[in-house]
RNA sequence: UGGGCUAUCGCCAAGCGGUAAGGCACAGGACUUUGACUCCUGCAUUCGCCGGUUCGAAUCCGGCUAGCCCAGCCA
């Protein structure tokens, strides 16, 4: 009975799990018919790759989609040619893709609305709340006014609705050279917000857009175009980051000035990056550029394609996103919750199986020679559903560097001399010797096995207290296993007072002969493996051939063993 | 110094006037053919600070402090 209020709570506990204040937000919208369905949207620049903290406003804007039963859509905001590639909306398009984000059908361009956002500018004229500027760029700056001083009104503010039409219309006839005219919204040079001061919302640039070519040679600025954008699919939560707060009494003024029947609603919330992590593209621009990373997918980075490579998946991701929520404080979250995310994902999903990534070889003095015998394993003891396999054993065998030492410190519970462990799945082994090269190097150790203990459990009852793996020498694969730390020196921080990046000399480990059971003999790109007390690890898609296994290491697996210094 | 926003445990984050959820991290312990996993246990007399209202305040009011954003023809 009190098992029964137990589940009761717990149950309870499940139903009391809080929304956060954008689902609070959009309850109420739904509650008092504002709108009666949630459409959002995903809209990137098509001007870099996408990291992990556009994994969040992707997530998020799917995730209450498919949660209020709407839509979802992705969107280009192309507006601006200068910085926009069509290579980006590739790999964007790939990443929301694997993310899991399924737009369905619904690919939208902010370019393919430029004829409708050049209509409302004509419509916005004709009600005299837009105008046509002579100013240049310099000019527009002084007259705008500082954080604490008003604008001055623009010499042009006054033309006739016939004048600003006529020249509106010259502008995008190509009368005009890049900076020569603006079209700038009549609203108060006066604001306490900037953002409200005679904004521009036409600019002239004479140059190809990667979705319209040269159709046109005026395009449409971001405050102007965005909201139009969101009405025009008939967005109803468009959700965006904290740093547009300011801009959104203009994003409203659209939606009104134009008169859209159903104005969508901008809600910000705070973007959330991890600790520790570069982002900033001029940085990663040099990394790559420098050598120090191997193109913008470099495992070590946090780009959502590097993420893939080093072999995190859609669900970790999604796992990390939910756990971190969403608020309006500025955050930056460990990367231990994220590293939670993927163990936790990969736990029962990935076989379990043994490599030795630092090799030395491990002989068993008392094995027949020349026999060679099959052990059947399971492939993962916490998931039946895995199978087993059989991996060979025979007496030379690999194992850790680190599972052997010659003068173990208290609690070191591997292999030393005079000490027995099990071979994991095997047998128990005692050791009875080692050897060293002229450099003092430990190159083998020398053991005898207990035959009775045959699948790693003595008949009689005897235990032992350590467990290592192993990989049969004859039968081994060899592999390289590629061992990642953070890019960043954690203890200086990301950035140094020159503004140079604290890179960490450690972050890449390459150990090149390694040996790997035979089971992962013919593993492919983006495969994942628990190596058996080390860690996850994805066989890698940019190098690893059939013949050559390249493996990234994902995460380790905890551990709470430290050797003591010496 | 103008405007906007934020402040709850090392890191995220609930809380919406009735007496501080949860997760990550961390620390103990149990279990263990992964020093993993799992399972227990611990981890904010206190919510940036100071006042006020109230029987009662993290929640309401006033004042202060700190941090973030805004003066692109970028998004």
């Amino acid at each position: 009975m009190s098992e029964k209020d137990k589940i009761k709570e717990e149950a309870a506990e499940k139903e009391v799990v809080s929304r956060n204040f954008i689902e609070q937000a959009i309850d109420q919208d739904l509650a008092e018919g504002v709108y009666d369905t949630v459409h959002t949207r995903f809209p990137p620049e098509p001007n870099g790759y996408l990291h992990i903290g556009h994994a969040k406003s992707i997530l998020l804007n799917y995730g209450l989609a498919k949660q209020y039963g709407g839509k979802f859509n992705l969107r280009f905001d192309d507006t601006n040619p200068t910085k926009e590639k069509s290579e980006f909306v590739e790999s964007i398009k790939e990443d929301v893709r694997w993310l899991g984000a399924d737009y369905e059908d619904r690919l939208f361009f902010a370019s393919d609305y430029f004829e409708q956002m050049y209509e409302g500018a004509v419509k916005l004229i004709k009600k005299g709340k837009a105008y046509v500027s002579d100013l240049t760029a310099e000019q527009m700056r002084e007259y705008r006014g500082t954080l604490t001083e008003p604008g001055r009104e623009d010499p042009n503010r006054d033309r006739s609705v016939e004048e600003n039409l006529r020249l509106f219309e010259e502008m995008k006839e190509g009368r005009y050279a890049d900076g020569e005219k603006t079209l700038r919204a009549k609203i108060d040079m006066a604001s306490p917000n900037i953002n409200m001061r005679d904004p521009i919302l036409y600019r002239v640039a004479h140059l190809a857009h990667q979705n319209t070519g040269d159709q046109w040679c005026i395009y449409p600025m971001y405050d102007y175009a965005h909201p139009i954008e969101d009405a025009v699919e008939g967005i109803t939560h468009s959700i965006c980051t904290l740093e547009f707060e300011d801009h959104r009494p203009l994003y409203n003024w659209v939606v009104q000035e134009l008169e859209y029947p159903q104005p969508p609603r901008q809600i910000e919330f705070a973007k959330m990056y991890l600790t520790n992590v570069v982002t900033g593209k001029r940085y990663i621009k040099k990394l790559v550029e420098d050598g120090a990373v191997d193109g913008w997918d470099d495992p070590r980075l946090v780009s959502i394609a590097a993420l893939r490579r080093r072999g995190f998946t859609p669900e970790a991701i999604r796992m990390f996103v939910d756990l971190c929520g969403v608020s309006k404080a500025n955050s930056s979250a460990e990367y231990s919750m994220l590293e939670y995310c993927i163990r936790e994902d990969l736990k029962l999903k990935c076989p379990r199986v043994m490599a030795a990534v630092d090799p030395i070889r491990l002989i068993i003095d008392n094995y027949p020679a020349g026999q060679t015998e099959m052990l059947e394993i399971v492939n993962n003891p916490e998931n039946e559903a895995l199978g087993s396999r059989k991996v060979p054993f025979s007496g030379e065998l690999y194992i850790d560097r680190e599972d052997f030492m010659e003068e173990p410190p208290k609690k070191y519970f591997r292999l030393f001399p005079g000490n027995e462990v099990r071979l994991m799945g095997a047998y128990f082994v005692k050791c009875t010797d080692y050897e060293k090269d002229a450099d003092g190097r430990v190159t083998a150790v020398h053991c005898t096995y207990d035959p009775a203990s045959r699948g790693g459990n003595s008949p009689d009852g005897r235990k032992v207290k350590g467990t290592i793996h192993w990989v049969s020498a004859a039968d081994a694969v060899r592999a390289e296993v590629r061992l990642y730390e953070n890019i960043i020196d954690e203890e200086k921080g990301v950035y140094n007072e020159d503004g140079s990046l604290n890179l960490n000399p450690d972050s890449l480990k390459v150990m090149s002969g390694c040996y790997v059971e035979p089971s992962v003999r013919g593993a492919k790109a983006y495969d994942r493996f628990q190596f058996v007390r080390q860690g996850f690890f994805c066989v890698d898609s940019k190098d690893s051939r059939p013949d050559a296994l390249v493996f990234n290491r994902i995460v380790s697996l905890k551990s709470s063993f430290v050797l003591p210094k010496k």
